[in-house]
Formats: structure tokens, sequence, C-alpha cells
DNA sequence: TGCACCATCGGGATTCACCCTGATTTGCAC
DNA sequence: GTGCAAATCAGGGTGAATCCCGATGGTGCA
């Protein structure tokens, strides 16, 4: 015991109402942590987690509306006088995700294949401050950290933001697997001015091709 | 009432063990939905569902190893005496995902996204001989039978199945968006050898360029 | 009024993706 | 051994993608 006084107190932020359905049901048979909130959206996590204050905060990367990583910043924002632990949750290893959500100051990132008495020890370890990921995603980031790895750009949120509104149209199209000459005719425009959108795109999203922007896009749900 | 006699006997499959118990937590409060087993993989299913002969199967989409379809091949192949009904949950609402699944044979089709009560209240209608769907895919599926729409070419497993180890090997690289020299330099092949297996795999997933390849195999969780 | 940003095009050049034909070697099965 | 699939590579070609340069008009803001 580290000497603490009550449960780990968890809040539970997925877009999945059975999924967070699932987590309270597998941590319901662990005593000593305790869930005090849940919330699907962004707005609500953000909100959510400031009034009620939790321990740890179990997030899901891949939402609408900016992804876990926007609820992160969210909170980090407002600054609260006992901010919470958080640790992500999510299908994806891809090391971009990792190194993002790490980057936004989660504590640790396990996958969804996770069971219930796995999940209740990574909440109480990134309560009491030890990181914790999953075996597959663990080379990842210490080969970050070492440099020894040919660890694919981080890509935070603020790239999509930096988007224009017709850049993130022309995005859309790209990541559905258009051609210039098909996205320019769906547009109405030339297949000159396509290709300045691309390349726009390509370089506020740090991705060297189309085929690692469709990667990119697809892996934060832009269809 | 349509003179049930018993509990609507239902049979888990997904390879999130939290989510299974999310859908257990959610479908505990409908009386007359009961759930007799669940699965983690596909080979576990395929026995645990003709061991229980449930009447209905919630089937995730998206799993290792040939994914849902696997499973529904695999019950169909051993014709047991009393099949059940397949409701397809997934957390992709893809064109090419809808149309797989309901081709190989699945009632329905749900995004992840539902709650409890919508859960339980399809899980009756699909068991009584509804089709029910999310109503962002009702539209695919009625576009595709009034051949009104232009639907993707539906991708099944015997696809992917087909590949051989080599090919499956620079299909994940492409599908990390890596270039032709990239992978092989790699792999330590030629390029043209490269362009080989490149141009095997698209013939065979029947994919036209390289960004549509990559769509299908991100959505098939290859990385 | 001036400046910055956005959206729109063009010329020109290089690289990449993709296809076709054809070839060799290896290993495994019949 | 014969046959076949898999893996390896080459030449040559077309079209797409990507980048570089520059240019125009509109919109909003200091």
């Amino acid at each position: 015991m580290t000497g603490r006084s009550g449960p780990y107190r968890v809040f539970l932020v997925d877009d999945h109402g059975v999924f967070r359905s699932g987590v309270r049901a597998e941590l319901a048979s662990e005593a000593d942590v305790q869930v005090v909130g849940e919330a699907g959206s962004v707005v609500d996590a953000i909100a959510g987690i400031l009034q009620s204050a939790p321990d740890v905060v179990l997030l899901d990367v891949h939402m609408p509306a900016g992804g876990g990583i926007a609820v992160l910043r969210g909170v980090a924002d407002a600054a609260p006088s006992n901010p919470p632990v958080f640790l992500a949750l999510s299908v994806s290893d891809a090391a971009e995700d990792v190194i993002a959500t790490i980057r936004a100051g989660a504590r640790g990132y396990v996958t969804k294949t996770i069971d219930g008495a796995e999940l209740a020890e990574s909440v109480r370890r990134v309560a009491d401050g030890d990181a914790v990921f999953s075996p597959r995603l663990a080379g990842f980031v210490l080969d970050s950290f070492t440099g020894r790895s040919p660890v694919p750009e981080p890509q935070l949120d603020p790239e999509l933001d930096s988007l224009t509104p017709r850049e993130m149209e022309v995005l859309r199209l790209l990541a559905r697997g258009f051609t210039y000459r098909e996205i320019a005719e769906d547009l109405v425009i030339s297949i000159k001015t396509v290709e300045t959108h691309a390349s726009n795109v390509l370089r506020k999203t740090q991705q060297s091709n189309r085929n690692a922007l469709t990667r990119w896009a697809v892996n934060r749900h832009i269809h």
C-alpha cells in the first residue's frame, strides 16, 4: 500500500456505450477501483472529468471530433487543482497513435484486448505513478526514446486543425482512394488545383505520400 | 408475442473481452434475452456456437484471423440442425463491410454506438425474422439492391487467404505507406520483385490502386 | 490602403505506380 | 522425373503523383 485513503476513482471516456458498460462490469469485481463517471463525447468528457475529479481517466483514443487527445488537452487547459492521470485505451496499436497520445500527456496506453484484471492493475499502476504499456507497444515507446527506430512522425491534431476547409474536403476524397482527376471532376475544379491542395495537405500532415496519408486519415476516422 | 417458449438465446463473438462484458451487462436487464456463451477467437466461436446452439449470434466483423465472416462461414459449413441468425456488430460502417457481411449471411448489421435497449430489440427482431440495420447503413443496403448506387466491390476473405506469405508481407508494408523502393530495401530484394508482388496483391484483392488497397488493408486490421 | 490567407490555375520536371511479357531458380508433390 | 507454385529479376512503357516555380482574384483584417 502507498497510503491511499480510498479506492481508485476512475472516469470512462468512449463513444461506444456498450464498451463503457463492459469496463464498468469488468471493474465492478475490483473492490479498490470505483467508476465515478463516464462520457461518450469530447465535450461531455471534459465537463465530467472536471466535475468528478477522478484519479484516472480511461480514454478511447479514436473518437469523433478530435479524438481522445482533444479530451486530454481540454482538461489540461482547464488546469484543475487535482489533475487526473490519463490511461489510453485503444483498438489501434499504430506507432503514430501511441506516440501522439503519450506526447499529449497520457501515462499509459493499452489495447482493448486487455481483460478486466489487467485493466484494473493498469489503473492502479498509472494512478501510483507508473507508466503502463501493452507488450507490443512497449517496444515502440522505448525505441522512440532511444532514437533507434524509424518511428513514423507523430501526428497530433494541430496538423488536422491547420487544414483549410477546402483541404479537408480534398483529404476526405483522397482517403477514399479517388485519383486527382476524379477529385477534380467531383469538386468541379482543375487537376492543378487538386494537386496544390493535396500537396498542402501532405506538407501540413507531414506525410510523405498518398498512401501514408490514407493510412493517417483512416486511423483518424476521416472518411 | 410470437409464441416463443423461452428467452432469446444469444452467443457473443468479439476479440475484446471488455466489449463482451459490456454486451452482457447491457443485456442483463432484458428478461427475455439470455447470453448462453461467448468467444474471443474464430475457432472458439465456431465450436461454441455449434455446441450451445443459440438463436442469435452477435458478431464482431473485424477480428483477427479472418474476421467475423470466417465465423459465419465456419458455422454454415458445419450445417447445424438449428442454425442461428447472425447479427453483425461493428465499429465500421464502411459499405464494403456491410455488403460483404450481408452476402456472407448475416441478417442484420448495427454499429457499436448502439445502446443496450436498442441492441436487445435488434436481437429480438432478427430472431423473429426481421432484418435490422443501423440508420446510416440502411441506405447502403437498399441502394445496393436497387442497383442505383456505385457500391464498392465487396471484399470477402478468400482474397486475403489467396495471398502467399511473401505477398502478405509486402501487403503489410504497402499498407504502412512505404514506397516500393523502401519495401525493396527492407526485404532486401529488387524493386522489380516488389512490383510483381504488389501487382499480384492488387489483382487478388481486386483493388484498383495502392490507395484503395491501403484502405482495404487498414479496414481489415492489417498493420 | 495594405497585408495575409485562401482558392484557383499553369508550365515543367522528376519520381512513383502499375502493367505486360518473359525469364530463372527453388522446392514440393504426384 | 515431371509438373507446378512461389519467389526472384529484367526491359520497356503509360499514366499518376509530387514538387518546383509563378500568377490571379477574392476576402477579411489592422
